[in-house]
RNA sequence: GCCCCCCUAGCUCAGUCGGUAGAGCGUUUCCAUGGUAAGGAAAAGGUCACCGGUUCGAUUCCGGUGGGGGGCUCCA
C-alpha cells in the first residue's frame, strides 16, 4: 500500500491508495457526489497521485441532479421489479425531479404508481451501492439485448443525440450495476452517471403522475409511459415543494374562474373560446382601459381591424404558406355551382385573422408617407383567432380565441435605437403597474439557416436590442438562433408571487413584411426608403395576461382591478338604509361598492366578501350609525373604526387610483 | 394531433357488481335582528355530456362524438 498525495477542498492530504472519496467525506452525510480534477465522479472512484477533489453536496444543483437521476434508477428498478415486461427508455434528472420513460406491457394507472413506490422504498432500505463498471458496444449490446431502446441509444452513442447524453455520451460506455447486501448486483443500467454513493442516500421522494411521451421526442415515433417523480435532501423540503404545488393548484386561474364567478368556457362554443362574465369583464375592462391610456401617453394612435380577410391577404403575407395548419380554415363565399354540380363561378376565401399586422401594414399604405410623420406607432386590441392543436389547450392562457395588445410601429433605421430602448422601458414599466416585480429578458438571435434579410440588418437590430436591454439592467439570457426567420426578438419573462415564470411581452424586429408590402416612406432627400417594422405586444394576449394575473394575485386583485371593490354590510337589518346612504356617496365618488343586503347574518357576510376576496369592507352598526361613520374591515382581517365616510371615500379612492395593493 | 384518465344538481363530489340517483355548498320561501370567516327550518333543482350498440331493461357494459385534465409534440 502506497501512499498518495491529493487536495481536498483545498487542503493538501496524504491518503493510502484504497482511499476513495467516500472516506474522505465519510463525516459530511451531505457530500454525495464529488468532483475530481473538475469533473463530476462517484465517490466510489479510485484517485489517483495529485488529485483535486471538492466534495459536492446534495443540496448543491449538481448534487440534486445527481440526487434525483439515481431516485429515477431505483423507480425504474422497481417498474422492473413490479412489471417484469417493462422495457426502459431514459431517465434524466429535470427541475424539482426527475422522469423515467418506459414501454410497458400496458399503460401506468394511479394504483401502479403506489406500488412502484412501495417498492422503490424498499429498494432505498436495502442500501444498495451503485457501481460503475465500464464496458464496450459489442458487450453492452450483448448485456442489454432485452432492451432495444437502450441498444439503440448504444447504436447513436457516437452521434451523440443530445437527449441521451445522461445515458451515453462521454468517453466511455458505462453500466450502473446496484448491488445488493451480499454484493451482488441485482439489477443494472446502460447509464454515464454519476450517482449517489448508494440507495440509502435518498432522503425523500416521490412519484407524482405518469403520462405519455415520444420516444426521443419526436412524434414518429413510438409512444412510451414516462413516469414523474420528485426527489428531495430531506423530508421538509419534500413537503414544501409539495404544498407549494398545492398554493399553485389553488392559485390556477381556471379554477379561479369558476370562483369568483370571472369567465367560462361554454362547451356550445368550442374549445379553447372563452366567455368573460360580469365581475371578470370589470376586470379585464380595468386592465384595457389602463393600458390604452398609457398608451396614449406614449404617442400609439388606435386603429381597427375585422376579423375577417381574404385569404389574398395572408398569402401577401405569407402565412398561408407556412402557417395555414394553424388558421381556422377557409370560409368559401358566393361561390355558384352548375347543376351537375361543376363550378360555375369561384367563390371567395375568407379567413378568420390569426394576426393583426397585415391589417396594420394595409393603413400604413393607404396613403404616402413622410420621414416626417416617422414614427408612426398603431395600436389595436386585435382578436385573433388560431386553431391551436386540441392537446395544448390551456384555460385562458393558450386559447384558440384571444386579443392581442398588438402594436406595429414604423420608423427610420435612425430611429430604430431610440424607439427600441423606450418602448422596452415603456413596457417594463407597465407590467410593473399591472404589479409584476421580478423580470429578465431574453434575447433570440438569428439562425443563420433558416432566415431573411441582410446580415448587416441583422447586425444592426440584434446589437439595438441588446443594448436596449443591457440599459435596463435586468439579467439577459441569450437564446442563440431562436428568433423566428423574419427578425430578432426580445421577450421579457416575469415571475409571479409564487416565483413561477411567464413569458410576457414580446418585441421583434421584422425584415419580412416591410418587403412583402413593399412598404415606403419619402426621406429627406426625397428618396423612397423602406422603413423598420417592429412587432410588439405587451400582454402577449389579453387573456393569458388575465389569467397569469389571477395566478399572481390568486383572486385577491388590487382595488383598482377588483371586480366589486368594496361590500357594505350591514351589522344588522335595521342599518341597511345608513349604509345604503354611504354606498350612494361611494358610487357618486367612482368607486365599485355593492350592499350586501341579504337577510344573511353579518358574519356570514364577512364571511362571502373574505371569500369573494373583496379588498375592502364597510360595516356599520348602531354606533356607527350614530357618528355618522364606518368601520373598514381590510381583506386580511384588520380593521379600522369609527373612520368618517369622506375618509373612508379618500383612503380607498387614493388606494386605488394609486393601484396600490391592499 | 398522439397516449392515458375524467364528464352524475349552478359548484364540489358520493353512488348504482345493469332495475332511471344522493350529500354539502349555492338558490327560493319562512323563522331569527345577529359587532367581525357558515343561525335554524322547509322547498325547488338531474334525459347521470351527447349519439349509437348489446340487453327484457343502460347513468352503469361496448363504440363513436363533444368537452375537460395530465403529459408529449407544437406555439409563425
Amino acid at each position: 500500500m502506497s501512499q498518495l498525495s491529493i487536495t481536498v477542498d483545498g487542503r493538501a492530504v496524504s491518503v493510502t491508495d484504497d482511499q476513495r472519496p467516500t472516506h474522505l467525506f465519510a463525516e459530511s452525510k451531505e457530500i454525495v457526489v464529488c468532483k475530481i480534477n473538475g469533473e463530476l465522479k462517484d465517490l466510489w472512484t479510485d484517485l489517483k497521485e495529485g488529485d483535486v477533489v471538492e466534495g459536492v453536496s446534495i443540496s448543491s444543483p449538481e448534487g440534486l441532479s445527481v440526487l434525483r437521476h439515481s431516485t429515477a434508477h431505483v423507480m425504474a428498478q422497481a417498474v422492473q421489479q413490479v412489471f417484469s415486461q417493462t422495457r426502459l427508455g431514459i431517465g434524466p434528472p429535470i427541475t424539482d425531479g426527475f422522469y423515467y420513460d418506459f414501454d410497458p406491457e400496458r399503460p401506468f394507472n394511479p394504483e401502479d404508481l403506489e406500488k412502484i413506490e412501495s417498492a422503490m422504498r424498499k429498494i432505498v432500505k436495502d442500501g444498495q451501492r451503485f457501481r460503475r463498471r465500464v464496458t464496450n458496444e459489442a458487450d453492452a449490446l450483448k448485456e442489454l439485448a432485452h432492451e432495444p431502446y437502450k441498444c439503440e441509444l448504444i447504436g447513436i452513442k457516437s452521434g451523440a443525440g443530445e437527449e441521451a447524453s445522461v445515458e451515453v455520451g462521454g468517453a466511455e460506455l458505462t453500466i450502473y450495476d446496484n448491488l445488493g447486501r451480499d454484493g451482488q448486483p441485482v439489477w443494472s443500467d446502460l447509464c454515464r452517471g454519476p450517482h449517489l454513493p448508494s440507495t440509502k442516500h435518498i432522503p425523500a421522494f416521490k412519484l407524482m403522475r405518469s403520462a405519455a411521451a415520444y420516444w426521443r421526442g419526436s412524434e414518429k415515433n413510438p409512444m412510451l409511459q414516462r413516469i414523474y417523480g420528485t426527489a428531495w435532501p430531506s423530508q421538509e423540503e419534500l413537503t414544501s415543494y409539495l404544498e407549494l404545488l398545492a398554493e399553485a393548484e389553488k392559485r390556477d386561474h381556471r379554477r379561479l374562474g369558476t370562483e369568483l364567478d370571472l369567465f367560462s368556457f361554454p362547451e356550445e362554443i368550442g374549445s379553447g373560446l372563452a366567455v368573460f362574465h360580469p365581475k371578470g369583464g370589470i376586470v379585464r375592462r380595468a386592465m384595457e382601459d389602463y393600458s390604452r391610456k398609457r398608451h396614449e401617453d406614449e404617442g400609439y394612435e388606435f386603429v381597427y381591424s375585422p376579423h375577417l380577410t381574404k385569404a389574398a391577404l395572408f398569402e401577401k403575407s405569407g402565412h398561408l404558406q407556412w402557417y395555414s395548419e394553424g388558421m381556422y380554415p377557409p370560409m368559401v363565399m358566393d361561390e355558384e355551382l352548375h347543376a351537375d354540380g361543376t363550378i360555375k363561378r369561384a367563390g371567395q376565401q375568407y379567413y378568420m385573422k390569426p394576426m393583426n399586422c397585415p391589417f396594420h401594414n394595409l393603413i400604413f399604405a393607404s396613403r404616402g408617407r413622410s420621414y416626417r410623420e416617422l414614427p408612426i406607432r398603431l395600436f389595436e386590441f386585435g382578436t385573433v383567432y388560431r386553431y391551436e392543436k386540441s392537446g395544448v389547450i390551456h384555460g385562458l392562457t393558450r386559447a384558440r380565441g384571444f386579443t392581442q395588445d398588438d402594436a406595429h410601429i414604423y420608423c427610420t433605421k435612425d430611429q430604430m435605437v431610440g424607439e427600441l430602448d423606450s418602448l422596452l422601458t415603456f413596457v417594463l414599466n407597465l407590467l410593473r403597474d399591472y404589479g409584476l416585480e421580478d423580470f429578465y429578458l431574453e434575447l433570440s438571435t438569428r439562425n443563420p439557416e433558416k432566415s431573411v434579410g441582410e446580415d448587416s440588418d441583422w447586425a444592426e437590430a440584434t446589437e439595438a436590442l441588446r443594448k436596449a436591454a443591457v440599459a435596463q439592467n435586468l439579467e439577459l439570457v441569450l437564446d442563440e438562433g431562436g428568433a423566428a426567420f423574419y427578425g430578432p426578438k426580445i421577450s421579457v419573462q416575469a415571475k409571479d408571487a409564487i416565483g413561477r415564470t411567464w413569458q410576457m411581452s414580446t418585441i421583434q424586429v421584422d425584415f419580412q413584411l416591410p418587403q412583402r408590402f413593399e412598404l415606403e416612406y419619402s426621406a429627406t432627400d426625397g428618396t423612397r426608403q423602406r422603413p423598420v417594422m417592429i412587432h410588439r405586444a405587451l400582454f402577449g394576449s389579453i387573456e393569458r395576461f388575465f389569467g397569469v394575473l389571477t395566478e399572481h394575485y390568486s383572486g385577491a386583485f388590487p382595488p383598482w382591478l377588483a371586480p366589486v371593490q368594496v361590500t357594505a354590510i350591514p351589522v344588522a337589518e335595521a342599518f341597511a338604509d345608513y349604509l345604503a346612504s354611504v354606498v350612494k356617496e361611494f358610487k357618486a365618488a367612482g368607486i365599485r361598492i355593492d350592499l350586501d343586503a341579504s337577510d344573511d347574518r353579518m358574519q356570514k357576510k364577512i364571511r362571502n366578501a373574505q371569500m369573494q376576496k373583496v379588498p375592502y369592507m364597510l360595516i356599520a352598526g348602531e354606533e356607527d350609525q350614530q357618528a355618522g361613520k364606518v368601520s373598514i374591515r381590510y381583506r386580511n382581517g384588520e380593521q379600522k373604526n369609527s373612520i368618517a365616510v369622506a375618509d373612508a371615500i379618500t383612503e380607498i379612492r387614493s388606494a386605488i387610483a394609486d393601484r396600490k395593493q391592499v
